[in-house]
DNA sequence: ACAAGAATACTAGTATACAAGTCCAAGAGT
DNA sequence: ACTCTTGGACTTGTATACTAGTATTCTTGT
């Protein structure tokens, strides 16, 4: 017994789907970029196992594009999945954002509260990449206070879409401000046990993806599928 | 010039989907079935390769569990996963009927019509197979009227679930009667442009499964993961 | 110069071989 | 009789080799 517990090594392919996911959400890959399992397994230095394993997923997930026998593409962005999800996602957190009110408890309003406790210096320093995982800390929460919490794989799923605008529009210096003060309203209509003032805020602040949504079209038209 | 076109013989590794995935959601594998990748691709005839990658698909519907280095498990039900899948669906598809009714135009009226007449027969002959496809005909028919036709994928995902626990069930003999009922009165109060009735009957519609949750987990109760 | 066709250099799909972790059971030692 | 160890038979994870389809480019004939 030595007491030391040898850490399994993470797989490869959960390591290379964390990083190209990234990559393709905040634009260092751009849409319609050319990236074959090949090239991408020998510039990543592992076989084109676990490359093709980490594509077929992206793929399920709207971020990839393979043609069989031609080659994979970043996904052009359809602003019909991108409306669509946001249209999934506003319509299931304003119900839950209602059973929450209509479920809330003492502690839940305190853990509301220390969920803005931690975005705050995220805001106040501009730190997107702080801000992010608390943003969705306090969604997940509200989630979880509806007594719905599996559904955030479904939010998620739909996020993507939603994320990857927001990182190629390039949102203003003061967007994290604005999302953090409606954070803010939402979290005192709810303490203050308003379900159609807490639902009406949600609905506002889920519908700001649209401002990034015209502001990338107006910017980056290429990035965009042909409606047909 | 022969005029012949040549066919794609379809990739494997989509045939090997569309069976494997209907072989869990009928049953003829019950939860808690143990399948490896290799016996699988053995007794299928091909190569570990699609398999795999058909076993990753069905691990991320959940339809399968993936223990590393131990093995591969039809999934266990998670009621949890089933009661918050009827929920994303009831919520969409509430609220999308009663844009439909909203949007509702006399061609539309004549297509959901047409839905119901094909669904018939399928009913008196209480031919399961033929009335599904027709069922999902309707609902997306009601989607794309809403004008959220993309949203479909969605709901396709979290149906999975709900379709597992229908076959699993075994419904009764008059089943396909009650719901082709349903479907008549949802039609009715769109086409007489009621949105309140429509979605009163259409959640009263998608909570049937509720019955046949309960009569699962009272005859296989084995069927179901730990509820933790 | 130009158009048609054939060689070439890609692509993803599939098969197979090897590596490493896990479980279980048989057997040795007490 | 019981416990511990050890070996073997699984499992999935990864690497590599081969197949077949596609697009481009270069050659060839006019």
């Amino acid at each position: 017994m030595t007491g030391l517990v040898l850490e399994h090594r993470a797989p490869i392919a959960r390591e290379l789907y964390a990083v190209l996911r990234q990559r393709i959400l905040t634009g260092a890959l751009e849409p319609g970029t050319t990236i074959s399992e090949t090239s991408y397994a020998g510039q990543m230095g592992v076989s084109r196992t676990p490359v093709r394993e980490v594509f077929r997923r992206l793929a399920d997930e709207g971020l990839l594009e393979v043609r069989p026998q031609v080659g994979t593409y970043v996904a052009a962005i359809s602003l019909t999945a991108v409306h669509d999800s946001q249209f999934v996602r506003e319509t299931l957190e304003c119900r839950t954002v209602r059973m929450a009110v209509e479920r809330a408890r003492p502690e839940d309003d305190a853990a509301l509260r220390a969920h803005l406790e931690r975005q705050r210096p995220a805001v106040l320093a501009g730190d997107y990449i702080a801000f992010f995982p608390a943003d969705e800390a306090l969604h997940v929460e509200l989630i979880r206070m509806a007594g719905r919490a599996a559904i955030w794989s479904v939010i998620q799923d739909v996020k993507t879409q939603l994320d990857r605008v927001r990182y190629l529009s390039f949102e203003s210096r003061d967007w994290l401000g604005k999302i953090f003060a409606e954070h803010e309203r939402i979290v005192e209509r709810v303490i203050a046990r308003d379900a159609d003032g807490a639902e009406a805020i949600m609905r506002e602040h889920l519908r700001t993806v649209f401002t990034a949504i015209e502001r990338l079209m107006a910017s980056k038209p290429h990035f965009f599928a042909p409606s047909r």
